[in-house]
This record gives C-alpha cells, structure tokens and sequence, in this order.
DNA sequence: TAAAAATACTCCATAGGTATTTTAT
DNA sequence: ATAAAATACCTATGGAGTATTTTTA
C-alpha cells in the first residue's frame, strides 16, 4: 500500500465529508477510496471512520490521524517542490575551476555581472590551468581553453580562440622578425608547461596546421608570467589571443604572423554529462554567451546560446 | 512511485555509501535500488547521486534531500506507531452510556477501580435508561439490562441477572401475600415506563415463563423511584436483582415468588460491531467482567472474560 | 580485470476500474 | 425507495526478480 496516496484519500473523505465527494476530487471512483480507507484500517488496526450509508465521521483516533496526515502530506509537498525548484530556480553554490590568467583578466567583470542577476547563487572558484580536476564531482563547472573528451563530459564552447605567436616589439628590434615559422626555432620562446604540448607549439598557417619544436631560457607554468615576459622583451610566446587583447591593441605585443584558428580551439565551458544539470550551472553557462556577446572581444561572434531546462514528468501530488 | 519506499531506498544509499550494502539492509536487490535511485532522480528532476562504478556521493541537492528524508521518514514510523498504539495501548476518553439506577449502585466503585489500573483513559459516562442512544457513533459502550439483537452491535453479556418481583413486607401484610403470579393482578404494581413492556411483567415461575398484565397507580420512569416506592410500602415492583440486593438481603424488599432466572437476561455490554474496536473499549468490558468476579453480587458466576486484540497485519516500515 | 551500476527482459502482485450487493434512512 | 458504502470480479500497470551488459579504477 502507497501509504502517502492512501493518506491522501482519507483526508479528503475527512474534508469533504463523504467518500463520493472526496472520490470527485481526487478524480478516482468512490469504490477507489472505500478500499483507500479499509486498506488503512486494517494496516492500522484502528477504526478511522464511523460510517453508515448516510452518515459519516471520524473517531477520535481518526481525527488525530487526520490532522497528522494534514501536516504530513504539507511537508512531503514542501520537499519535493524544493527539491524540484533545483531543476528550474536556480540557486545553491555554483563551484567553478578556471584558467588562472582567464580569471583574472575576465572572471571578476563577469562574477559581478552573474550575481546581479542571480543573487541566490553563490560562487567558489577554483583558479587552476591543468586539466586534472575537471572529472572532480564536486566542480559543477570547469572553463578551459581547449576541449576535453570525454564521454562523461559535456563541452560546450563559450568563445572561438585562436593561438597567437607573438613578441614586444622590442625583442623583435633586437633579434629580427621571423617570416615563416621554422624562423622561430632559433628564437627565445617562452615555454609555458600549462599548455598541453610545452615544447611543440602548433598553430595555422597559410591554411595549414604547423608545428614547431621551440627553445628557450624560460619555463613558467603560467599564461601571465609569460605574457609578463613577453611584455618585457623577454621572448616569443603562444598563448590565445582572448588573454592578450590589450596588449595587441596597444602594440605591447605584435603577432609575428597572420594566422588562421585552430580547428576547434576555443574557450569551453565542461560539465559532467549526468542526466540531470543542476539550474545553476546552466543558467552560468548561459550568461558566459550572453556575456561575450555583450563584451566581444574584437568583431567576432560568440557561440549560440541556449541550454533548454527539457521537461520533466508530473506526478506525485501535482 | 511509492515515495515513501523510494525516499526510504535513497536514504539507505545515503547512510550506507554504496548501491549493494544499501540493498542488503533492505533485503531488495542491488537493481532494484538502482531503479529507486534512478526513479526519483527522473521525476524530481535532479541529480541526486554523483556515481560511478568506483565512486558514489551525493550531490548539494542530493544531500539537503537526505537529511530532510530522514525526518520525514521518521514522522512517518511515529504517526504510523502512535495511530497502531491505540489499538494496543488503551487510553483516550471512553465514553459510555449507563442505566440511571446501575450507575448509582455500582459505577462510582468500578469507576475508581478502573482508573487505578488505567490512569490514561478519561471516563465520559451518561445515564440513560432507554436504548435510543446504543447506536451513537460517540458512544463507545454501552451497558443495559437486557440484550439488544443488532447486527451493528455486539452484546457481550457480563452477569445474569434476574427479574424479581417483590414488594416490602408493609404492604404484604396489608394486602396479603399471593400465592400465584395470576394474583398481583389485582395488586398496586409499580409501573416503570423504562421497562421494554411497562404494563406486562414477563418472569420465569415453576420453570415456564409467565406473562401478567399488571395495574398500578405509581407510574415512574426509574427503577429507583420504584425501588423506594416499594420500599416504601406503595406496592409491587419488578426489576432486576442486582439493582436490589441490599433490600433483598435487608429484608426490606420480598421477593414474592421463587423465581428462575430468565433465559437471556443479563447485563449487557454493547458496543459498535465496527472491524476495529479500542483498547479502551475491550479493557473496559475486561474490567467489568472481572469487577464482578471480585465483587460478586451474591454467589453467582460472572461470564467468562477475555477479549483478544487480535493479531495485525505487519507492513509498512515495521 | 574485477567490482559495481545500468540495462533488458520476464513475471506476478496489486491498484484501479466496472458491475453488483448490502445497508440505512 | 434511494443514496451511499461494501463487495466481487477483472484487467493492466508497474514493481521486483534474474540474467546480461557496460563502465571505471
């Protein structure tokens, strides 16, 4: 017996005062709640309802029953919306693992913009470049530069990228600018182990995808610190473009080469694949679009939008 | 989906840290969590389980949903228990509806008694001597003189009593003492309207039973009034032993002829012939039975006592 | 590779419906 | 006589089991 439906059943008769009138409510037929009734006496082992054919009212067990079952059925109603508002309100504690240079050039403009819109969602980010915490089940959220696949993992991208080889005009004065690519193997270039390929750097050129085996002096696991060295004429160094925006524009940095994107490079926003993703984290998803939509960063257009809630079935007391 | 048994699978899962050791202390199979878990996941919508073959934890929802199924669960075993005490453990307020002149006699004695053993149980007890009110639904038991043949009623039958007819040695001597039931016809009998056949004394005398329409100029609607009336010398009355015995063993009151006792008569206690019947209401006729073995009204037998609870199905989280 | 969860498939119990009987006013 | 509850019977859904496949550490 489904104590909670057969529950139910006797608080209408309850309420309603009849089997016939409660069996309308409940859309069942009135034969239907007479056995609700006699299920739940005789599971009881208590007379819950003195009936005859023309009168009907509960004992007093039955009406102590009845105002239990009253707060009882209010608080299984309560859980199950809340737990269901998971699905379609978002709130909670949405847990982020992002790049460390794409934090800090981006997250906090963004962060701010997100809360103000969805004040009930609170954020923990995680600033980290390796790929290694990206399964951890308790990140709703990794953002990275590059896909990762997985078949447990959702990658969706945010942003198309592309790598830019690039120097301060400075170094460049000093050691000469390289014309193709096979040009930079004899240069300084700033290895960065945070790429997945530290020392083998592949990029488009002329319609093709080039890959160079590089040397330098400098080895940092940071996209910063060799944007940092670069600046200062410290050498060549990859890195997306979305990371040096500025410094292209200001002509801190000069790409060395006009180079195409790299088929599939972008900025994708990974999340596990379980069958259900919480609100928050697509709601978050959502807003990044939105949020490069609005903020481009040249001309180019952003990834389309649009995590669908899908629906979900109506049952239990709806 | 039974909620209850889902909910109740989950928070296994929860507490024990794995599908299996789940399923064990359920005594289901390990698919059949499975299905649970994957059941509620669907219609609430969420993620509830971070889970892989390896690993297995619940999620921000998934956690919160826990710990408010556990005290949901738990209200639930309490209700379910406290409703199945009070066909095991008596308590509550009884409600019974008495003779006028059996409660005088009797019902203080029994009712002090009573409560010593069953402090739990309030007592509401109406006088009333007639039978219209056996059937109230508010009523939990009622005691009467005589047998009432209802198939919504069981009788259970606590003394034999019997009818005597009698009159104070007074008026005996004044009007001659009869010899043949056939005699107080011309007598000044007391009539109580409260009998089931006022002006037709029916008794057993020389073993077969004997009807006598009677006369009188004393029409009351209380054996008391008519006990005193007799007593005091104004006439015949009938009524039952057990309401009489002082007078009967003070000689103030003489039984006219050497009654039989009459098939069927007897104090009677009735209650509804509903499935269910309370605690209160089966140690009550318990109590009564034994009251008058202890107390007995002269050297006669009580009727056998004991009235099973019965045995009660075990389901539902037992 | 081993252990655990998910899936596929089958069977049976039970919940609900329809039709009928009983009961009380 | 009528209206309501109880009962009898039937059907179909779904819940639990068995066997198998998939997945992950």
């Amino acid at each position: 017996m489904d104590y909670l439906v057969t529950m139910r059943t006797y608080l209408s008769v309850v309420e309603e005062g009849s089997f016939i009138a409660a069996s309308q409510r409940l859309g069942i037929t009135p034969q239907v709640v007479s056995k609700h009734i006699q299920a739940l006496e005789k599971d009881l082992g208590v007379q819950l309802l003195n009936r005859t054919t023309r009168s009907l009212n509960q004992t007093e067990v039955g009406d102590r029953f009845a105002r239990r079952c009253a707060t009882f059925l209010d608080e299984f109603k309560d859980i199950i919306s809340d737990v269901r508002k998971e699905h379609t309100e978002p709130r909670g504690i949405l847990k982020l693992t992002v790049p460390v240079t794409f934090a800090e050039i981006y997250m906090s403009r963004i962060l701010v913009g997100f809360s103000q819109i969805y004040p009930d969602i609170s954020v923990e980010m995680r600033l980290c470049d390796d790929f290694s915490d990206l399964l951890d089940d308790n990140i709703d959220l990794a953002l990275r530069i590059g896909k990762l696949t997985d078949s447990s993992v959702i990658a969706k991208k945010i942003l198309d990228t592309k790598a830019i080889v690039c120097a301060a005009p400075s170094y460049l004065e000093r050691v000469g600018r390289p014309k193709t690519p096979a040009d930079i193997e004899t240069l300084n270039c700033i290895i960065d182990t945070n790429r997945r390929t530290p020392r083998r750097w592949s990029f488009m050129f002329n319609g093709s995808l080039t890959t160079v085996a590089i040397n330098g002096c400098y080895t940092v696991n940071s996209a910063s610190a060799a944007i940092e060295l670069g600046r200062a004429g410290g050498g060549v160094l990859m890195c997306p473009d979305i990371f040096i925006q500025k410094e292209l524009q200001s002509g801190q940095l000069q790409p060395l080469f006009d180079q195409d994107a790299t088929e599939g490079s972008g900025l994708y926003a990974m999340f596990h694949s379980t069958r259900y993703t919480a609100a928050k984290t697509r709601v978050f998803v959502d807003f990044l679009t939105t949020w490069f939509k609005h903020n481009p960063i040249d001309g180019r257009q952003t990834c389309a939008a649009g995590t669908s809630p899908g629906t979900r079935s109506r049952t239990a007391f709806d």
